[in-house]
DNA sequence: CGGCTGATTGAATCAGATCAACTGCTGTGG
DNA sequence: CCACAGCAGTTGATCTGATTCAATCAGCCG
């Protein structure tokens, strides 16, 4: 449970847990005071249901620490990964402006500790801030792009694909990086079953175009690999 | 070609043009004119396409008259519809927020009359119009909910429950209504191809959930129908 | 040492894509 | 007015990527 206190002290706690996160960071801390009027701590356990796909609700969460799945789910039972949140990541933007209920259900994959915004008070605040709403438009705008790009891989591409660009992304400049979810959940988050997962995987380890060692994985074809990321070679 | 006559004369024209856009429609008409000055007008002929995919650009477009079709295309040339746009509609709002280039290909379908506003004269608006931020917000989650909805179909669902959810939106509490594109689009709108759709439809049909004449639908049973949509029941 | 969860492998099956042929409609031009 | 080109749509036969079901294996913790 969390603290009570009154004004001041409760106040300034949550102040500072907003601060932590990259969409208020920029604020004067005259909003960012604004704002923590409004803002409610929530401590959630790993595996808890933060929020539930259908539910209405209005309220904006931001993380303080810890780390959040966001998910669809199909009635027999298969999962959609759409994110993976962690601390300074705010999500369930969508609610605040458009007045649907939760597209997706939100778990907390850790102990997790949130600041939720409710829809008025956040309103109030861009109203009040440009730069906020600016920020609050690109971190939309942001989402719309990795939307898009996750459509085109599930209806353009096959799996091979999906997983060659993903480790590409994760990459970056570097050979070599962990994953970042255990295998299932990367299923899931490239909309498909560990099982075939895991068939792809041997499949780009033995073209020679990746090594992986548990959660650790090397780029040793980087020219290749992207080949397969576009669609233009078969592994 | 279009009237390049200065000041008064063009603005105006524009200006009206700029209000029959939905996201601008309840602008004050000083914000309007303003926004008019930064506006350019342009006319696109059926076929012709207006953005290319990775583009960089830096105009979100308003329809005044036409249809427009938003889409990705493969390495291998398949398609997949992200939107058919009419009048009044905006689209390309992404590319004013986030810096990236358009994330998809932009066409006409008919000939169609634009109007683009450049990221700069539109930021500067939202930024003196809250109420311009918050339209535009509600825009972006609006756009955010139907792509998430996207994903789920695309990963979660088959095509006859993708076929059936989709005649059940059109329809709205009516039971006959016209298909808005052709078959081969609606395909790709709904990320299949013209000869999975055509087989699909004959099952629906087959299976006396509804009938089809040409491009009018008649629903005959609506609950078999959610039941099909929702993956409760197979065709 | 069990027992649990995550991960892998194999065999069978299936939805959907591909390839190819055919129908029907519409508009154009001889 | 008919012939025919051309595109939209349908239908059939086949192929294939991915899921399903089942069994096994590896690592980890109490």
């Amino acid at each position: 449970m969390e603290a009570r206190g009154e004004g001041q002290g409760r106040s300034s706690v949550v102040e500072r847990d907003l601060g932590r996160i990259t969409l208020f960071a920029d604020l004067e801390s005259a909003q960012l005071r604004a704002l923590a009027e409004v803002a409610v701590r929530r401590v959630c356990a790993r595996g808890e249901t933060i929020f539930h796909e259908a539910e209405p609700g209005s309220v904006l969460y931001g993380i303080v620490s810890g780390l959040v799945r966001v998910f669809k789910t199909s009635p027999v039972g298969r999962e959609l990964t759409l994110h993976q949140f962690g601390p300074g990541d705010a999500f369930a933007e969508v609610v605040v402006f458009s007045g649907h209920p939760y597209p997706a259900t939100a778990e907390a994959l850790e102990d997790t500790v949130l600041v939720g915004l409710p829809r008025e008070g956040l309103r109030q605040a861009i109203a009040r801030d440009p730069d906020l709403a600016l920020a609050m438009l690109g971190l939309l705008s942001q989402r719309l792009v990795v939307f898009v790009a996750k459509l085109e891989q599930l209806s353009l591409k096959e799996v091979p694909a999906r997983l060659a660009s993903h480790y590409l992304v994760l990459a970056g400049e570097k050979s070599r990086f962990q994953l970042d979810m255990p295998k299932h959940r990367l299923a899931s988050y490239l909309g498909t079953i560990p099982e075939t997962l895991s068939r792809v995987q041997s499949k780009l380890s033995d073209a020679g175009l990746v090594a992986i060692r548990g959660h650790e994985v090397e780029i040793l074809d980087r020219q290749g690999l992207e080949n397969v990321a576009l669609g233009l070679a078969v592994v």
